[in-house]
DNA sequence: CACATAAACGGAACCGGACTCACCTTATGG
DNA sequence: CCATAAGGTGAGTCCGGTTCCGTTTATGTG
């Protein structure tokens, strides 16, 4: 019961305010933008800001969360579309594409994979999930191996993820990423 | 010509001990320690750490990039006494150990390997030379594939490196490096 | 419509932590 | 032993996140 009162109607306006002004400054690449400019560019105070989030980083993590749901969304639709190897082979690199749009996605995503907050749990296994759909629909299509599960590719997916700037980095990670998939279609002799 | 004048005595004593305070801390995993901490336990004060380093950041990267340094020995001993395919499977689950030592490290590594800033170009460069000198070992004894370029790999191992963290990461991190593996091995087909 | 009241807002003040600077201490070479 | 410049010190500044309380406003009631 996390509302216990509807929330006032300007407040809620607000609150929509911030996490869409954050969400600018934050894809925007500028990951330490200033809470004062922040609630500035929503047209609030600071101290609203706070009334709204914990913390700055409360605020910088709701932003993150409702990204990746977007992107939770899309294994089920791929499936629906393609064969499974092919169904996962676009959705790692939706993943990196996503992660293009601003750097500072991919600051999420890391943090996302990488952290421990309980905060992250549930995005953390509704991604786990949605890779895992895909490993097993390729697995009984025989096309992917079955000894990787959805939370092990996750992680590899957040490192790769996890490398922002520089030149070339979108094409080397589009390299990493068909590695992976080289990896997973071949059921390799496991060396001693 | 960095070094104009060779140093006073007791000035590369307290320089020594700030980094080994800090990479003390750093290693055990406080990885935001204070730097009034720091130069305490280095039984000096702030302004002599400020004297030696321009920036806590500067601090933080003279420890990493030492510790890159011991990283980049490695590859050619390993050529000397194995294989190559099995030196750059070792090589690589020595990375990985290495960020387990502290988890300090692996955030030494991502930084290293996702940042731009010039002062890592000289450990990137070396640690890529390394990777490729055992890729292209293994790509002459037949056994990798011969797309994969050093700065490539690396980037791939400075995502894996950058998953802190959580029980059971370290076994993740090694599967996922033999993930990579396998697809260096084979030489795939490439899909349209 | 006027009023009561609880919810929201604003923004000055606070506080913790990185960084500076004017002054003191000490190594070093003559 | 002195001169002097390199080195050290730590109180003070600056900056940015967070708090707090007085003011404003939405909302429902008579």
């Amino acid at each position: 019961m996390p509302s216990s009162r509807p929330l006032r109607a300007d407040a809620r306006r607000n609150r929509e305010a911030l996490l869409s002004a954050a969400r600018q400054a934050f894809l925007g690449g500028d990951t330490d933008a200033h809470v004062e400019d922040i609630a500035r560019s929503a047209g609030v105070a600071v101290g609203t800001l706070y009334r709204h989030f914990e913390t700055r980083d409360a605020l910088i993590k709701e932003v993150y969360r409702k990204e990746v749901d977007d992107l939770c969304a899309a294994p089920g639709d791929l499936l629906n579309q393609y064969a499974p190897e092919e169904a996962l082979r676009r959705f790692l690199l939706l993943l990196v594409d996503h992660a293009a749009v601003g750097k500072g996605m991919s600051v999420a995503l890391e943090n996302i994979m990488a952290t421990d907050s309980p905060v992250f749990d549930d995005a953390r296994t509704r991604m786990a999930d949605a890779l895992s759909l895909l490993l097993d629909a390729g697995n009984a299509a025989g096309t992917v191996r079955g000894d990787v599960t959805g939370p092990t590719l996750l992680r590899a997916l957040g490192g790769i993820c996890a490398m922002r700037v520089s030149e070339g980095w979108l094409d080397e990670a589009r390299q990493i990423t068909s590695l992976l998939l080289d990896g997973l279609r071949h059921k390799a002799p496991r060396g001693s």
